[in-house]
DNA sequence: CATGAATGAGAATTCATTCAT
DNA sequence: CATGAATGAATTCTCATTCAT
């Protein structure tokens, strides 16, 4: 069997997806998990514990999906677009990631401490934005701008393709990721 | 004194966007709001269906807000900068409301009636976005993807604007919202 | 009925001194008294704070027991036996105060605050040390000391006399009176 | 090392002195004692068990420091003073045998067999009564009342001491001794 | 209509005890 | 013998909702 924190965090974003936090009692996750209670509590301090480090494992998933073949001597347009895209596509892969993340990254439940922590990870995207920068390739807007702009549209888009029938076929994804392009372009 | 309804819809939003959802109970609501218990239950049927009208209620006032000094006689450019910028402009107004918002569009608790309903007042922006196509100005993205894109990435600056010390002023809206125009322009 | 507040302090104690604190589950107590569980919190924070109530009720009962016939005319001696005969005759009346009382005078969960709050109850008693040491007539001790070598031996005393199956006569109860006495008396 | 069930017990001791009994779980102990919570179950069949052990050890080592130098061939008088003094002496040298005992006298945790044999350990001092009695030195007072009287005023005044930050001199002890002495003195 | 005390189901959390290694 | 991870019954406490006044 998997590690018991491993199966723990599956199975705690496989019910709140379902239910939402506040509908998914302890009980519950041991239950799917065929956990007793109090192991759980051997490996998070507590529910709201258990929803941060979700929220951390998550973030690092995505980190690692979206630089995948991300490579830094790549043309910084085509950095852009693949770091996008497989930011798109691993939501894409991963609906309860994103309906999880959705509903959290505003929830006064995940602290200031786990919030700093997701910072570190967008090292790479800000190795890129220099790069952009010294090329002159962007708009006059500062770091900040650009990623929110970007992020904001990027997950708005990727939530979509979700909720459609269809799903996402490259075609439209690649015309969305030159929308993305083109918002933040000189 | 303003009408009960109004004033427990004021309340809770108030509270919430203070401590959260789950950290505030009826009663609270209710002391606060200065009405007994039973009142609030005499108005909406439980905690859910109070959340689903306040829901409903700050949609509504965003939409009223946005199309303020929206004609539909504008030129299409300066159309969708004003819808935009107006949105923007709300919630650098109503902090408490993007933060309720942000809480809970992905939340099961918001019923699918309830996001029906808000659909409709997508109505005039749904206008400016067929005369749009007729002059021939956007990108050959369905309508949704043009919304999603525009929606995501203006929320998102709408919160970094509400983060950062300084606000926003005019000079630095202006160029988000071209950069909006830009993403989804031909 | 009586007030829910004095039911509760009653089954409380009834239930606490069959059982002790920690074998005596809050839900059991709400039973007992016929109540919700709920209720209970409407009139006390915690279980802690419940005790912590119970305690000094049962405090001011026992001074108030203890000075039913006390004045301050008397002769110190007798004032003396009156007091303290007051203190034995209560708990012979009252088994389950002193069983109860014996279990927390040491206990970490009386708070600081209620103990010294039941300090100003000793008042009539220091009253009456500082009339007898104007007379003379007490051995070279401290007040504290006075007092804790009345106080242990008198409880002591009681406490035999509950577990003693013929009972307390009142003329055993005056010949230990007589001893307390001689243990101060110069 | 010591062996393991003094360990234990020593452990638990200042433990439970620390922080009472309720917020000191089997597992802290196990930890502290720098042993397996398994190994506890070997010496001792459950909690209360090793919580009346520890009752009947710290009572057998007050009857011990209490004899050390008490003599059967010593006057009466004097045997009282030093049984009572030593007894006073030991609670000033391990305050948390005295906070721990003070706590458990009157929990129903202790069983009516381990207060049965405690009561064993009282031999010496009942063969002074006896002689005492013969040589007429004391009060029309039965063995347990004596018993009950001295012994709550030695506690009490030991409590006492302990509180007080100046703690015990010699001088004041002996007072203390002499006004107990009186207590029982024809 | 309005009130707010009372309710009790339900949730989080703890911890004594067991038992496979 | 020793270990300590795993267990889940038991307990405290909260809060949406009702209903007698």
């Amino acid at each position: 069997m998997a590690d018991k924190k491993t199966v723990i965090l599956k199975t705690t974003l496989e019910l709140i997806s379902e239910q939402g936090f506040v509908g998914t009692p302890m009980s519950q996750i041991a239950q799917r998990a065929d956990l007793g209670m109090g192991t759980i509590y051997r490996y998070f301090k507590n529910k709201d514990d258990l929803l941060n480090a979700l929220y951390l494992d998550i973030k690092k998933k995505i980190a690692a999906y979206s630089l995948r073949n991300y490579l830094e001597t790549m043309p910084v347009r085509d950095g852009f677009k693949q770091l996008l895209g497989d930011l798109i596509r691993y939501f894409k892969e991963n609906p309860a990631e994103l309906s999880f993340l959705e509903q959290y990254v505003n929830s006064p439940i995940i602290t200031a401490a786990t919030r700093e922590e997701t910072m570190r990870m967008a090292e790479p995207f800000e190795e890129l934005y220099r790069r952009a920068k010294k090329q002159n390739l962007l708009k006059e807007l500062p770091f900040e701008v650009i990623g929110a702009l970007l992020g904001g549209a990027a997950i708005s888009l990727a939530k979509l393709y979700l909720a459609s029938a269809d799903g996402l076929d490259d075609e439209s994804l690649a015309r969305g990721l030159d929308a993305l392009w083109d918002m933040v372009a000189r």
